[in-house]
DNA sequence: AACAAAGTGCTTATCGGTGAATATGAGCAT
DNA sequence: ATGCTCATATTCACCGATAAGCACTTTGTT
């Protein structure tokens, strides 16, 4: 299970070092593809595989399901940790994701996500995010 | 069952002590997360997990879900205790519970609670009515 | 062929986490 | 009250992870 957040900065050629407590979980080679709300995501191998069997059970026949799906398989790159704990972000994808110097990563259970520092701090502002709205949506999530 | 109310102080590097009354019942790895009211969270593994079983079920595709998982799965960290009844608490989790020297733990039952001293008093002072709504959606997770 | 751009690998310095040793204080028994 | 034991506080030293700089390789372009 992917938890916590890091706090790392890419280097000039655009490497980010994976953070030793998930560098295991993830394992050497990973994917990472565009995330959603402005992120980039990353998979083990293992959970990239799950993911794009619910990819695939999407009906192609729905546009949006189309959108979606390419959205997603279009971004996608296959990553690898060098001996140095770092790995290269495409330029295409640290674009997408405005990747500039300092950046946070996060693990959210089968994915971890990586965030430009400030876009996360905006995300995470109270105007966003307040831990009542969490609060009250623990109930309206019927959890 | 966690009951009681400790005073301690986190030395230089961020540790603290694990009250000896509650270090058996959480166990020597628990977990820490971002709680509400500006505290922290401490789960033994057992609740943890069941927690976790259900933030699985979340779809993606769903905002409030995307946001709910990150708050939690970011936020927490595992902690482990050391041979001197000390455990780290991670710098984003210092600084989101606005950790400095005086430290009260609370036994609530199930979870842990940290809480910066002048931050508890100030909570404990308030007639504060939210309490119960937090209480309510705490038992609606079956934490 | 020459060059630029991008990717890879190495080296060093620094910082934070970890463990050990010692000091302080509270509670208990004699 | 005195001394003992356990829990907590404080300090220091060490080690590994990370940051940063630089050099080399590869690829593609002119």
């Amino acid at each position: 299970m992917l938890i916590g957040e890091y706090e790392h900065s890419l280097d000039a050629k655009g490497r980010l070092i994976m953070p030793a407590k998930i560098r295991e979980d993830i394992g050497e080679k990973f994917i990472v593809t565009k995330g959603l709300d402005g992120c980039l995501f990353g998979f083990s191998q293992n959970e990239w595989l799950n993911f794009e069997e619910k990819l695939k059970t999407l009906p192609l026949t729905n546009k949006n399901a189309r959108d979606f799906v390419r959205f997603f398989l279009s971004g996608a790159t296959e990553c690898e940790i060098d001996k140095q704990g770092r790995f290269l972000i495409a330029g295409n994808l640290r674009e997408y994701a405005k990747m500039e110097k300092e950046i946070v990563i996060i693990g959210v259970g089968t994915r971890i996500e990586i965030w430009n520092k400030d876009k996360w701090k905006v995300y995470n502002s109270d105007e966003n995010i307040s831990a009542d709205e969490i609060a009250e949506n623990m109930t309206m999530l019927g959890i």
